[in-house]
DNA sequence: TAGATTGTTAATCGATTAACAATC
DNA sequence: TAGATTGTTAATCGATTAACAATC
């Protein structure tokens, strides 16, 4: 219980190192020192070395890293060593986008419900999933060892459906709608927010910059 | 030209506060303090005093900030204080979701193209608009004056399509490729990046923490 | 062994918070 | 005017970068 910490600022670089090495595991690389992983990826060397030290000494002086073995070793670190269940709440265009999404196999994560409300819905099949009637979600969460809960709902209905589902032992939500769960939940609750629109203002802000600049 | 560079920091937080503000009006809130806003969203008074300074005196002293004006000003910072136009590469349910969601509009993105290279998706309506061949694109956009172009298309095909966007006048990307194509194209183009996969896996990250904290 | 490259400590840089004088 | 609250400067904190000794 060492307990050291972890900035999320490390948190957040990690995906992106892991892309990096399977990149290089697909061109065959076997071993990678920071350098030229630095340049690759124009983040510094320093850096990569000094995010990958607070995990363990996962390379060799004179060496390098073993790409094979940090590409695992990273992996672990985001919990891609073995499968976590998820389910979906809200079976709309973008709950389905996620459902449909290949590559979130590939790496342990397995979509087996998708709930919406509206009975036009229900019943549609996205993959081998088939939507259910969100009424019934209470009762698949104690028949089923869920991890994760990905809510892609109308943020009026977000409050409410994930307080059932922290009651029901979900402790990590995927929120797509726009409220800030984490204000609302216990603490020990883990949530990643995708606010799409709010990254789209990201965007249209930078594109926007000169206009209020030249204003100054 | 005082270009005094803003912090993506701070740029970051800017949408927060939007919403924020936009809930305030909503609850007919007409003006409000650094410290109440403080103690709603959860960060320091300080840094949103800071924060906002950086565009501009918009409170006053002893009074606070006017709801509606800062709502306002902060608009117009992220460029939402006039129509831009959108086209969406990909018109899997990732672009249809985009496509769809109404709230864009109600900032001023209008979405008036979505293409993609499936011929069995063209002609396909998401609202008001039908899926186009996507060889159609640069003609398109030869006659229309679009500013954002969203890529919701797979990762291979990224680059390629960004480079015949970059060579046709776009000068924003919203992209959903797991691709850094910010290290393929110009500097001056500016780029948003949803990478929905490495979300999913911060998230699985934080929720795993525990496995391997123990570990050392 | 000599060369390369890590792990780690120390220096720098930037962002956040605290404090307070200016002012509505 | 007195009270409240901003705008802004100064202090603190944390994250990034540089440097180098340890070591493969």
């Amino acid at each position: 219980m060492a307990q050291k910490e972890i900035s999320s600022a490390v948190i957040e670089r990690l995906p992106r190192y892991y892309r990096y090495l399977d990149e290089l595991l697909e061109e065959g690389v076997e071993r990678i020192s920071s350098a030229e992983l630095s340049r690759r990826m124009q983040v510094t060397a320093s850096q990569i070395r000094q995010d990958l030290n607070h995990f363990g000494g996962f390379g060799q002086q004179g060496y390098g890293y073993n790409v094979q073995s940090l590409y695992k070793e990273i992996g672990k670190i985001l919990g891609l060593d073995r499968a976590q269940n998820m389910v979906i709440i809200g079976g709309g265009r973008l709950g389905q986008a996620l459902a449909n999404y290949v590559r979130f196999e590939k790496r342990g994560f397995r979509v087996i419900g998708i709930f919406d409300r509206n009975p036009d819905l229900v019943g549609n099949r996205v993959r081998q999933c088939e939507i259910q009637y969100v009424g019934q979600l209470e009762q698949f969460l104690r028949t089923h060892e869920v991890e994760i809960a990905a809510l892609t709902i109308p943020r009026d209905e977000a409050e409410e459906v994930a307080r059932l589902l922290v009651n029901n032992g979900i402790h990590a939500l995927w929120n797509f709608a726009h409220v800030d769960l984490d204000l609302l939940l216990p603490e020990n609750i883990v949530i990643e927010n995708v606010h799409l629109s709010e990254s789209l203002m990201k965007l249209s802000c930078k594109l926007n910059k000169d206009r209020w600049l030249s204003e100054e």
